[in-house]
DNA sequence: AGGTGCACCTCGATGC
DNA sequence: TGCATCGA
DNA sequence: GTGCACC
């Protein structure tokens, strides 16, 4: 499951290989992605285009092309892409694939198909509903114990559904959530507007230290995540909670446990997370 | 407002 | 081995 | 992972 450190491990592999390079052709045989693929605009704005830049903005990774252009990408729960020759066999479900003047091409792999390709020029770029309305970015200086405070104020929500929403921080997905809180000591069902100002610097300071390690580590592979080599990455084997529901906190000795959230599993130590 | 359930889709692990 | 179910 | 309709 791609959150933000799996994408930040996807760009950072993928922008040595790719800045500088200029997308010659793109072959698109499979449109029916969770937004479809609009085969003219992605021609038209990235043929013959060069990657000047790679960034990422929470889950999206962004190319910045030449003459103003922009390939938005987005790996939805299953994306992959990959580097590889063009000789060399593609996989089921390469839904598009971008020839390069390296000689190498770029594909971009989803079997579940909920990911999402999209090219636009800089200018509709800026206002593009889905990226104009997430919030900060959490491995910023915008993510601050009262940035966190306001938006706590604002709702009834519990602090993980908070910390999961897009529109506050983005990049944090389920995993991560479960993880920061563990570490912040902070119970995840805990109502966000009650949680005291010295516990919200906890969280900030949680979340910061939870992606960038998850970043260091290349990202976790529970199931299938891959970075552009095909390599794995290595978090899982730090993983405090997620996905250890029934075995001992390594902090109290209590049984961690799991409970259904917003129709997803959370994952907290019911000895140390009040 | 926000929790919940479901839809989108495929695969692999699990269990009988 | 094959098929249904479940969850990522 | 994300958006939507339904309480």
């Amino acid at each position: 499951m791609p959150e933000l450190p799996e994408v930040e491990t996807v760009r950072r592999a993928l922008a040595p290989k790719l800045v500088g390079r200029r997308i010659q052709s793109i072959a698109v045989t499979e449109t029916r992605l969770r937004v479809p693929i609009d085969e003219k605009a992605l021609g038209r704005h990235t043929a013959g285009r060069v990657v000047e830049h790679l960034g990422r903005r929470g889950k999206f990774l962004i190319a910045y092309l030449s003459d103003q252009g922009r390939l938005i990408i987005h790996l939805g729960m299953s994306g992959s892409l990959t580097l590889a020759s063009p000789e060399s066999p593609r996989p089921a479900h390469t839904h598009a694939t971008f020839s390069l003047d390296s000689g190498k091409e770029l594909r971009f792999r989803d079997p579940r198909r909920f990911g999402l390709i999209a090219a636009m020029s800089a200018s509709e770029a800026d206002v593009w509903a889905p990226l104009a309305r997430l919030g900060v970015e959490p491995l910023t200086e915008a993510l601050t114990p009262a940035y966190l405070a306001t938006a706590a104020s604002r709702t009834t929500r519990a602090i993980k559904p908070l910390l999961m929403d897009n529109g506050v921080v983005t990049g944090i997905g389920n995993i991560y959530a479960s993880e920061a809180l563990h570490v912040a000591g902070v119970h995840p069902f805990r109502r966000a507007s009650r949680i005291s100002t010295a516990r919200l610097c906890r969280i900030v300071d949680a979340v910061t230290d939870v992606l960038t390690r998850a970043i260091s580590a290349g990202g976790t592979t529970i199931s299938d995540f891959a970075s552009v080599d095909g390599s794995p990455g290595w978090f899982q084997l730090s993983l405090a909670v997620y996905a250890r529901a029934g075995e001992p906190c390594h902090r109290c000795g209590k049984t961690i446990r799991s409970k259904v959230q917003c129709g997803r599993s959370t994952y907290y130590c019911p000895g140390c997370q009040t």
